[in-house]
Formats: C-alpha cells, structure tokens, sequence
DNA sequence: GTTATGACCCAAA
DNA sequence: GTTTGGGCCATAA
C-alpha cells in the first residue's frame, strides 16, 4: 500500500535534527525504498499541513532547495532553514559536507 | 493497459 | 563542485 510509504518517510524526515539536511536519495534508503527518491518527493508534496514533517529540511543531492517551482515557498525553506541555523552558500546552495544529516546509527 | 510526468539519483565529462 | 544524459518507481489521465 502506498499510504505505508508515506509513513515510513514521513517518521525518516521527523528524525532529521533541526540545522541539518538530508537528501531525497538517504531518506528513500532510510526508508526502504532504494532509487524511489521520487517518490519521496511526491510524497512530500502529499502531506498534508497537519503532517509535523520538516519537509524544508530535504533537500536534493547538491543540497539545492527543490520547490514545486510554482512560487509555493519561493525562499520559505530558505528562511526557516536559516532559522534553524543552517547556512547557505552563495546561489541558495548548502554545504552537505557539513549540514547533510548522518542518521549513523 | 499504455502513455506521460515528476519537490530525484548516479555516472561520466 | 557543477552540468549533461540516462534510468528507476509510482501516480495520474
């Protein structure tokens, strides 16, 4: 069922610690769809306003914002990744040498 | 059942 | 570290 999808990547992105970031690609394999970051993406884009799901703490590989690019957020994720104590490079990028979330253990 | 699209990833340049 | 091309899976029409 795809709703126990949802679950399992929703409970993957409440792990992420706040000032940290992690990739669609880690929260597929987290869990437990390795190569469906996709539908990790559409996934958070289904989630509802009640989920609690850090949603702005997922980023793409490069650690580039991914937005549904209709003016949704525009720079929202920026904002509250900002709060949270993360920081940007210079063309809104982030340094995952640094802030990419290490779930490791 | 097939076609088309998508908040992506990986390997190579 | 960034860009280009090819590929995987799931949802929608």
């Amino acid at each position: 069922m795809a709703n126990d999808n949802i679950s399992k990547i929703e409970a993957v992105v409440r792990r992420i610690p706040a000032g940290k970031v992690a990739t669609y690609g880690q929260i597929a394999t987290l869990a437990g769809l390795p190569g469906n970051a996709r539908q990790v993406g559409a996934v958070l884009g289904n989630l509802p306003d009640d989920s609690g799901v850090p949603w702005h703490r997922v980023v793409n590989s490069l650690g580039r914002i991914s937005e549904r690019g209709s003016g949704t957020s525009e720079g929202l994720q920026r904002h509250e990744l900002l709060f949270e104590g993360v920081v940007f490079s210079d063309s809104e990028r982030i340094d995952l040498s640094v802030y990419q979330w290490k779930h490791k253990k």
